[in-house]
RNA sequence: CGGUGAAUAGCGCAGCUUGGUAGCGCACCUGGUUUGGGACCAGGGGGUCGGGGGUUCGAAUCCCUCUUCACCGACCA
């Protein structure tokens, strides 16, 4: 990467004072202030110098990596044709997030939003035989989705890089070495970038499959929350972490009872107002049932200090898929009473309760009846059980499901997400080879995507302080930065500094040189901002003792260094 | 897609209530003085006030309309 100018004067710093203020995490803050990207259109960005050097190395890591676990590099086009994807049936399924257009000759294509079909439709034509198997292809390309809601920066652009590779197998075997040898390559990949991270288990989505993983980058700002043990390896998004029942139901102790509670219309207000324990209320939400089912909506129970797992929902056979909340109309229409009041007695919809719902004795909950409600409610003896299922959301302090521990909640940024599809595309495309036995097999595919523009953010939001960025030495833009005091009025600091220049450079050291005829403090600030991990201060006070100024970006820790170490120490300071 | 709000110089903002032809800070250019933590003085350039329409002698300002952007929510292989 010693090729493009790497002195301030030749390059665009581009650095800001001021926060633009549509900027509303710190990477996109920074990012912006950094001079590393700017904004063209809503979720669309362009990188600039430093910031394309950033992206370059996530890029290379990434590459090498991949290489390394056996995957061979692919270039596939951005427009794809619709036919592909009518193929799969996902032309119709996938909505207006995929965005589409004509050519001038009025066929319909797609700005690819990802690339299983194309991957799908090149094996298809070029393997044939179960010798070529297993191969994993990928490619490092930009993708678009046309978000609802692009935000961020470019932790949620419509468009971004992202790596994605597919693998291709005859057998479930193969399947499941590939995709191990991806998940360690992930781990690889993100330690090297020196990111904390955690791999956790994850909703296989719409795309269906059996085996999924996300990699998070943990951060504050995450938009994801993950579920972990306090004892074991266990980590799961909190989509998928299973809560399990809590303990034995108790016995009943007291006469169901109707209470008058025309100012109770939250689970808040009932234990305000009525003096119940929190953990003794249900909530009732009532969602609209799945086509098959006779009716039209479905009741769901989670007790009221709990929240509803909305994919776990979704999952359930009798719900709507995708989830949605019925109106008050349609609530009222139905039961007779509006959403405030509802409970499981006389409740004449399909009910699924929680697991820790079944386990509730002396329980209170609506009665179906405005401003009514039943107190000291008991399964069984006041109402039949219902189906039960694993509803709501794990919460920190349950029992982990692997049976080891308790479970912690963190936040975390989705860098990376591993599949394995089956023969779903395979199968609506007709990708098949010929097994040992000559027949025609359809091919079990297995994708792996990691966000690489994402991940520059992510990186950001872990590694800032309010000063700036601090890059990991592995993706930072620049190693090391040379600052020289005055070196337009000296001519001492101006040959050392080109001198140092020369001998880092040539030593394979990516340097940032500040030769701008700025004062000290602006480059300072500059530098700090751009977040170069190892800066080189030299002025006529150090040059007078035989030595330069070395400062770290990271401990802010400073020495001085005899000017003939200074290839050495820094080369040290790499780990090199 | 629903709710809320915004659009005035590259960035951050004021001006709008009460109409009179646009201003501040940062950034940028010139000259000078400065020079180890975002300097100072003097001078200067840059705006069809998001677009269109209307009211008016006159519109950044009032009215209508379109567009774009942001925030909250829903959505997210």
């Amino acid at each position: 990467m010693n090729d493009s100018p790497m002195r301030t004067s030749q390059t665009l710093v581009s650095t800001l004072k001021e926060t633009p203020s549509d900027a509303e995490i710190v990477s996109h803050q920074l990012m912006l202030r950094a001079g590393m990207i700017r904004k063209l259109a809503s979720g669309l960005y362009s990188w600039l110098p430093t910031g394309l050097r950033t992206l370059r190395k996530v890029e290379n890591i990434v590459r090498e990596e991949m290489n390394r676990a056996g995957a061979v590099e692919t270039l596939m086009p951005v427009v794809q044709p619709a036919d592909l994807w009518q193929e799969t049936g996902r032309w119709d399924a996938m909505g207006p997030e995929m965005a589409r257009l004509q050519d001038r000759h009025h066929r319909d294509f797609v700005l690819g939003p990802t690339h299983e079909e194309v991957i799908t439709d090149i094996v298809r034509d070029e393997i044939k035989s179960y010798k070529q198997l297993p191969i994993n292809l990928y490619q490092i390309q930009t993708k678009f989705r046309d978000e609802r809601r692009p935000r961020f920066g470019v932790m949620r652009a419509r468009e971004f890089t992202m790596k994605d590779a597919y693998s291709f197998h005859l057998d479930q075997d193969t399947m499941d070495a590939t995709y191990d040898s991806m998940y360690a390559a992930y781990c690889r990949i993100i330690e090297r970038m020196g990111l904390a991270y955690r791999p956790v288990l994850a909703d296989t989505g719409a795309i269906g499959g059996s085996h999924s993983h996300e990699f998070q980058v943990l951060a504050q700002s995450g938009e994801d929350a993950i579920a972990y043990s306090t004892d074991s390896d266990y980590a799961a998004n909190i989509e998928k972490a299973e809560a399990l029942a809590l303990g034995e139901r108790g016995d009943a102790t007291a006469e169901m009872t109707l209470v008058d509670t025309p100012n109770a219309k939250t689970i808040d207000e009932l234990v305000e107002q009525h003096g119940i324990a929190i953990d003794k209320t249900v909530k009732t939400l009532i969602v609209k049932a799945a086509e098959e089912l006779d009716a039209e909506l479905v009741a769901l129970m989670v007790r009221g200090d709990h929240e509803l797992n909305e994919v776990k929902a979704e999952n359930l056979p009798q719900v709507a898929k995708p989830l949605q909340f019925a109106t008050e109309e349609e609530i009222r229409a139905a039961i007779g009473a509006g959403p405030g009041s509802l409970g499981p007695v006389d409740l004449k919809l399909p009910l699924i309760i929680d697991r820790s719902v079944e386990t509730l004795n002396d329980f209170g909950a609506g009665a179906n009846v405005d401003g009514k409600h039943y107190f000291n409610i008991n399964w069984e003896r006041d109402v039949a059980l219902p189906e039960v299922a694993d509803l709501r959301n794990v919460i920190e302090g349950d029992a982990s499901p692997c049976g080891k521990g308790t479970l912690k909640i963190a936040r975390g940024i989705e860098v990376g997400h591993i599949f394995q599809l089956g023969t779903k595309y395979s199968e609506s495309m007709n990708a098949t080879v010929l097994n040992e036995q000559g027949k025609a097999t359809p091919l079990i595919m297995g994708c792996y995507g990691i966000g690489v523009s994402r991940i520059v953010a992510a990186a950001i939001e872990q590694n800032h302080d309010d000063r700036g960025i601090i890059w990991p030495d592995a993706i930072a833009p620049y190693q090391v930065s040379i600052i020289p005091m005055n070196m337009h009025k000296s001519h001492r600091v101006a040959e050392l500094a080109e001198k140092l220049y020369a001998e880092l450079t040539a030593a394979g050291i990516e340097v940032l040189f500040d030769d701008r005829k700025d004062r000290p403090g602006v480059m300072f600030a500059d530098h700090e901002l751009i977040g170069i991990p190892h800066n080189i201060v030299i002025g006529e006070r150090g040059i007078d003792a035989g030595n330069i100024e070395y400062k770290s970006r990271r401990s802010g820790e400073k020495s001085d260094v005899a000017i003939d170490d200074v290839v050495s120490f820094i080369q040290q300071q790499l780990g090199q």
